[in-house]
DNA sequence: CTGAAGGCTAC
DNA sequence: TCTCGTAGCCTTCAG
């Protein structure tokens, strides 16, 4: 009970005295949420369970009271610290809770910044000593750069300067629902430290515990992502805070590369790359002088570093101004909104080029910010979730490929090992995780995933059950190379992926960017492939590899390709083409004998999983209308590899045809090929309208490969 | 018409 | 140690 709100409440509520206009107060401050009944049940699952909401939740049993329990532990867990007493004293609590909830929705009365004063638990936040001075708020990405903040700030700054890191990627307001902006904790978070309340014109910052907002991230397109989505933030709650001056919100930006030379005298630092080429390019015989490191996060950076960047922290900060022939909202808008209409139009006309820090500038505009910074975030996740025409790969899984083709033997390995290759031998700055994950993706083999995996899967990694996500821990997996992998991908074509590394020259970089590998078919037709990037996303099915083949035989024949339909390796349903650009995929549904009700499910639609569709006919409150109307009962008999579900139907006069009863049994799905995006042979985001014109296209580049492998081998004759 | 959910590489 | 949040696009489907 630390917190003077609840203190106030549970005084305020023990003024009341009988039990009944207990719970009425309860009632009218909770809405119609909880009973006294829920409440007892709350109080024993919270004694239980603790803050695990979930679980104390699914003790609770109450949809209603489900969402309570989730609003509830989404704000500000400290205030939530349960007393000695009994359910009375939790009610207290909630009530002081529930009141605080509700006023941070409403209009604000009656709530003053006060309430919040200097001291207060959240989790993670280091508050400003002195918050009756002008204050800045320090956001950081991640803890570690909380840490790099701490170690840094003087004491006299700690005094003005408070700490609060984020984790991730922060919500996106400006097309979240409000439940999800409520319950979201790191916004709420935000809110409270700051100050901020909803529906209030900010014209001066009197009112707020911080004055300043100082953004601190990673110097890469991801931290740029993570400053826009701030931006976003402020700026879709409270527009006119961006528009003060001096201004709200700035940056503070460390160096990505510094160079010493040798003799110990000179340093300088550089904040992006572009920045740092001009400089090398300058200095051509005098390089061998100097001393390099790169910064990949804020946590390569020492504490002496850090202190050193606060000492002059003008020299590394930099504000977000408006300047007022613009209007800034359009841009904000324009990245952040439903439509991706604008970031299209901004990724066509992205010159990288163009693209520079500079050092000096200490303000950006918010379009400039937009349109240059967060335009190259956005081409990055462009470069990283789009695969090319020519492997069907994506950088991450290339690198994967690479390092497994370049190893001397093809014994198993460890998929976390594998992970570790790729983190020694390639260019590869993100979460080791992720990397896990792809190697996991590569190697599937259940019905719906890879046609041909180019990786073994030695272990779990994953079935029909659950759509892959079953799959055991990086750890106990091993992999290794395919035994066709070889022979699609060709040895002798190794060194035209390998070669251009764009940084072998480096001797900073010393590291391989592996570029698109020539296989011998187009590999994206056999396994498919789907990206979800900033701008466009992309979904091409799979295609039978046979398939693909005759159409390159065509080809080589002077003949015209085929027509193409998706086909799905160990499928057992059906596909049918079902209009431009749609198939349909069917399950297989058999009647079983002697009993006219009696349905036998023996195969699911593609990427319908077995979990997700056995919950489907649970009689649940979710599944009304669903699936779950249609039958009487099910049995499950299913297993990693085969489906098997016994469906008892309702009994109606009507008598279906096999294709409305797959139709209201949920046994149908579509595949779409009106979304086929990949990179082509030059490097540009090309729309594909038929797996055909991939095969075109994909055999033009490889026939100049083939061309650039004959003159390499036969050099020596000219 | 709106909202939610699934898929996937990233923080 | 493990589970869980967030972005981004497009499609489908329920309400």
């Amino acid at each position: 009970m630390s917190s003077k709100n609840s203190m106030n409440a549970n005084k305020n509520f023990n003024k009341e005295a009988s039990p009944q206009s207990k719970t009425k107060k309860l009632k009218k401050k909770l809405g119609p949420q909880w009973t006294k009944d829920e409440l007892e049940r709350f109080y024993e699952a919270y004694q239980k369970h603790g803050r695990d909401w979930k679980k104390v939740a699914a003790s609770v049993e109450n949809n209603r009271s489900v969402d309570m329990v989730e609003a509830l532990f989404s704000m500000n867990q400290p205030y939530l610290s349960l007393p000695e007493a009994s359910v009375d004293g939790l009610a207290a609590i909630m009530t002081a809770h529930y009141s605080l909830f509700e006023e941070s929705e409403s209009k604000g009365e009656g709530h003053d910044a006060s309430g919040v004063t200097r001291g207060f638990p959240i989790k993670k936040l280091h508050d400003a000593e002195d918050l009756d001075k002008q204050c800045t708020l320090i956001l950081t990405e991640g803890d570690s750069a909380k840490h790099l903040v701490m170690a840094g700030l003087s004491s006299l700054q700690r005094k003005t300067y408070g700490v609060y890191p984020l984790q991730g990627k922060l919500l996106n307001v400006r097309i979240a629902s409000q439940k999800s902006i409520k319950k979201n904790r790191e916004l709420q978070n935000i809110k409270t430290i700051i100050g901020l309340k909803d529906e209030t014109s900010y014209t001066t910052t009197d009112s707020l515990r911080y004055k300043h907002v100082m953004v601190m991230t990673d110097q890469d397109e991801d931290g740029v992502h993570i400053k826009g989505l701030l931006i976003n933030f402020f700026h879709h709650k409270w527009p006119q805070l961006l528009k003060l001056n001096p201004p709200f919100l700035s940056e503070f930006r460390t160096p990505i590369v510094k160079v010493k030379n040798r003799n110990g005298v000179e340093a300088k630092s550089f904040y992006s790359m572009a920045e740092y080429s001009e400089w090398k390019e300058q200095q051509e015989d005098n390089l061998s002088k100097w001393e390099t490191t790169h910064y990949k996060g804020l946590g390569t950076h020492t504490s002496e570093e850090g202190c050193e960047y606060f000492k002059h922290i003008d020299n590394h900060k930099r504000v977000f101004v408006c300047d007022d022939d613009k209007d800034h909202g359009e841009a904000i808008d324009g990245a952040f909104n439903a439509n991706s209409k604008y970031r299209k139009e901004m990724l066509e006309n992205f010159d990288p080029n163009s693209h520079h820090h500079e050092t000096e500038a200490r303000q950006i505009t918010f379009t400039d910010f937009i349109e240059k910074d967060l335009a190259s975030f956005f081409m990055a996740n462009m470069k990283r979730s789009v695969p090319s025409m020519l492997d069907g790969l994506k950088p991450g899984q290339r690198k994967i490929l690479h390092c497994l083709l370049k190893r001397s033997s093809n014994e198993d390995i460890k998929v976390s090992q594998v992970s570790a290759l790729v983190l020694t031998h390639c260019d590869y700055y993100h979460s080791e995780k992720a990397l896990n994950n792809t190697i996991i993706k590569m190697a599937q083999q259940h019905v719906g995933s890879n046609n041909l995996p180019l990786l073994q899967s030695l272990g779990q990694f994953g079935t029909r059950i659950a759509g892959g996500q079953d799959a055991a821990d990086p750890r106990y997996l091993r992999t290794k190379l395919s035994q066709e992998t070889r022979i699609l991908f060709p040895k002798e074509d190794d060194k035209y992926a390998d070669a251009h590394t764009g940084s072998l020259n480096d001797e900073d970089r010393k590291n391989t960017e592996p570029t698109p590998y020539y296989p011998i078919v187009p590999m994206v037709l056999v396994n498919g492939c789907r990206g979800i990037a900033s701008g466009w996303s992309t979904f091409i099915p799979n295609y039978k590899l046979k398939d693909v083949i005759s159409n390159v035989e065509r080809l080589l024949n002077d003949e015209k390709t085929e027509p193409m339909d998706p086909w799905y390796e160990g499928f057992e349903g059906t596909i049918t083409k079902d209009g431009e650009n749609r198939y349909k995929t069917f399950g297989r549904l058999e009647e079983s004998s002697g009993n006219a009700e009696t349905r036998l499910v023996t195969e699911l639609p593609i990427e319908v999983w077995t979990n997700n569709y056995v919950s489907s006919l649970d009689k649940g409150k979710e599944n009304r209308g669903k699936v779950s109307a249609f039958i009487e009962n099910y049995l499950d008999r299913s297993n990693d590899t085969t489906v098997s579900i016994q469906i008892e139907l309702k009994k109606t006069e009507k008598k279906m045809t096999p294709e409305e009863e797959k139709e209201i049994l949920g046994l149908t799905t579509m595949l779409s090929t009106g979304n086929m995006y990949l990179f082509d042979e030059n490097d540009m985001i090309k729309k594909y309208e038929s797996p055909q014109e991939i095969i075109e296209d994909f055999y033009e580049a490889r026939l100049k490969a083939y061309d650039k492998r004959k003159v390499a081998k036969f050099s020596y004759l000219s």
